[in-house]
DNA sequence: CAAATATATAACTATATAATAATATAATAC
DNA sequence: GTATTATATTATTATATAGTTATATATTTG
């Protein structure tokens, strides 16, 4: 009956916890427009340097980011492609979810200016 | 530079959060199927009464189940279309890494049979 | 080698929450 | 009404982890 056993989904729950703390999707964002050094992840985000670099560690152990040294910096890139597309849908539930509430509003107002 | 505001992740980041558990993941694959009571959550997920109660509430009220009492019992079904779609990007993400992983792992038993 | 800069790590605190046990509420049957 | 069953809520405990401070490591420059 229960087809997916705990272990396989826990798999899956450990991958969506990972995007699940706000920081760690700015950080996502500020690269995705292409490798980043780790200054420069944290003027972008405005996260402290040893937050940045913890999540950092995160975000490449669970084969999302590869880290590249250059010289004295480390430059960080995406090379998980399915972050975004992930992050599209959930932004288009939200969307649809936002666009559901605003309609049952105008039925409230409806209601309202009738009585 | 930085588009998305941290305010808009983090209700993005939210949605990560619900799906970021094992038990909820339990839960929702249960309901795959289509509507049930808590108690048949109960069976076929082995979770305490108390604790499926919480995730439901948790899951009906970020929108991804309905809540629809009959007699003395209460069904829940799912309602948001977009669970499965997350979870199966995220499956096919995870067995590209088994695969990737199993590929290193050969390689390294054909240099171990060379030395 | 010493100084400077960039990144990583360790230790700590505060907070969130999962699981559980006990209790409360609601609906049906008698 | 009372008893019974199903679900929800509350209180509690234990655990995980985000953020911070301080320190360590590594790379380049002089």
């Amino acid at each position: 009956m229960n087809q997916i056993s705990p272990q396989v989904l826990s798999r899956v729950a450990e991958y969506f916890k990972i995007l699940s703390e706000t920081s760690r999707l700015q950080i996502l964002c500020s690269l995705k427009s292409g490798s980043k050094n780790v200054s420069e992840i944290m003027e972008v985000t405005n996260l402290g340097q040893a937050n940045v670099s913890k999540h950092l560690r995160v975000l490449t152990q669970a084969g999302m980011l590869e880290r590249q040294p250059k010289g004295v910096s480390v430059f960080y890139e995406i090379v998980d492609p399915t972050i975004f597309e992930l992050c599209d849908l959930v932004c288009d539930r939200l969307i649809g979810q936002l666009q559901t509430d605003s309609a049952k509003l105008e039925q409230l107002k409806a209601f309202h200016s009738k009585t």
